[in-house]
DNA sequence: CGTATTTGACCCGCGC
DNA sequence: GCGCGGGTCAAATACG
């Protein structure tokens, strides 16, 4: 009995890696089974190595069950966006080819954020608060793809990849190391029209600091992350009357629901950026196969930029869109530091979960009863009725996401997603659709 | 009383 | 080298 609770104890301690009573435990067991220390001592490191393989199944499942839900978020937003096409346009033989070209590619976008999100808990807690490293792994990544790309440390998945990454790059002449240094996160900067003060993106932010930038008369105001501890993720608003939400870092914390969505996108498209699939080079769409090739140029653009710190993706949601994509183009500036891309980006996610910001990206979905800002959030019942009143659409869902998870219970989720937004028709309530945040953790200050 | 926000001071990078 | 401005710190204050 005394072996099995200092197994427990032990194993709880493994299960809690914050919690660095693991010394006190061994000394104690040494102590209290004197008696028999070498044979207890070597079944309890089994066990623990036991535990230690166990833990590391389970975060590669869990790892699998958060890449699917996020390819199951992007699956249904393009067969909803493909019914519509077929639906709508007369020109649907015409479009047949570009649809196949737009499945594949959406088919693709999940594996660029999804891994970003999955970096999150991973290689962010090693790489931020080191900029050392990750402007040691910026290079050797450079040097990998022969492109000049900006440091990003969404990259680098596993802390092998990053230490090869530094170990490859350790013959590097110390004033290389030291120009990088400079080197910054990526940022995604979005702009958008709010009555409100902040943005609700399903995190929690705590304000600590607030500057009024020169030929400005609105101040900028400066949060951080507070969900996880030291999460490097900040951001900062520029209150005019258009908001401009800048948002720098990757969590090191799992995301709320509400703040997925937002992030997958975004996070896609600096990926695409960053990746080196976009380049100041393109002159024309990158996916030839987009909607957007069927559709009129929409005005709603995301600027991808690349200065001499920090890439930077701004998503401007101020301007009319007709379409459910935000529209890059892809441009050269004058400028020699200052490239800028344009590119067509569709929005992830599933819309019952998104806040009040996010909102604001959906309000550019072309569903005619979407036209007042203030009914941004009525587009959660829109959809639901779409899928309710159309069989096939709802057929189609069915089908897409049975094809990808292999679950027929899937087609019960819709019906109650449907359902439940069916019943929640009525007037606008922002805080009854504000999706459940997890308690925050205490706020830890940035050294 | 604990937590969040405010706000002036300070630090540091960058341009001239 | 110096000044400017963006970003951060931390004490004071507000708030629940």
């Amino acid at each position: 009995m005394e072996d099995k609770a200092a197994i427990k104890e032990l194993l709880e301690d493994e299960e809690n890696p914050y919690d660095n009573t693991m010394g006190s435990t061994l000394l104690s067991l040494s102590l209290n089974n004197s008696g028999q220390p070498l044979n207890q001592m070597g079944m309890l490191r089994i066990k623990l190595e036991e535990a230690k393989k166990e833990n590391e199944i389970l975060k590669a499942m869990l790892n699998q069950v958060n890449q699917h839900c996020t390819a199951l978020q992007n699956r249904i937003l393009f067969e909803m966006q493909q019914h519509q096409l077929f639906s709508s346009s007369p020109r649907n033989d015409n479009n047949n080819h570009d649809l196949q070209g737009n499945k594949q590619d959406a088919e693709k976008l999940p594996m660029l954020h999804t891994r970003q999100f999955l970096n999150m808990g991973e290689s962010s807690s090693i790489l931020d608060g080191n900029t050392k490293a990750c402007a040691i792994a910026e290079n050797a990544e450079k040097k990998m793809l022969g492109k000049n790309l900006a440091c990003d440390d969404n990259k680098y998945n596993v802390e092998g990849e990053i230490n090869s990454q530094i170990t490859s790059h350790e013959a590097k002449s110390t004033e290389d190391q030291v120009s990088e240094v400079t080197c910054r996160r990526a940022r995604v900067s979005i702009r958008a029209r709010s009555d409100f003060s902040s943005m609700f993106d399903g995190c929690q932010w705590r304000k600590y600091g607030q500057k009024t930038a020169k030929g400005n008369p609105c101040p900028r105001a400066y949060y951080r992350c507070s969900m996880g501890t030291a999460c490097p993720v900040q951001r900062c608003f520029k209150d005019e009357t258009v908001l401009i939400t800048t948002y720098e870092g990757n969590h090191n914390h799992p995301l709320p629901p509400a703040a997925r969505p937002l992030a997958s996108s975004t996070s896609a498209a600096l990926n695409m950026f960053l990746s080196g699939s976009i380049t100041s080079s393109h002159s024309s769409t990158i996916l030839p196969n987009s909607p957007l090739s069927t559709i009129s140029p929409s005005t709603a653009v995301a600027t991808f930029s690349q200065n001499a710190t920090c890439p930077t993706v701004t998503l401007d949601l101020t301007q009319p869109n007709n379409n459910n994509y935000l529209q890059f183009q892809s441009a050269t500036t004058s400028s020699q530091d200052h490239t800028q891309s344009f590119f067509p980006l569709p929005l992830h996610g599933n819309p019952q979960n998104y806040s009040e910001g996010l909102m604001h990206l959906w309000s550019k979905v072309p569903i005619p009863t979407m036209l007042a800002p203030e009914k941004n959030l009525a587009l959660v019942d829109v959809v639901s009725e779409a899928i309710n009143k159309d069989p096939s659409l709802k057929a189609a869902l069915f089908s897409a996401i049975s094809s990808l998870t292999g679950d027929p219970d899937q087609k019960d989720n819709i019906n109650n997603i449907s359902q439940l937004h069916s019943k929640s028709s009525g007037g606008y309530d922002p805080c009854s659709k504000m999706p459940a945040i997890p308690p925050i953790q205490p706020y830890t200050k940035l050294i």
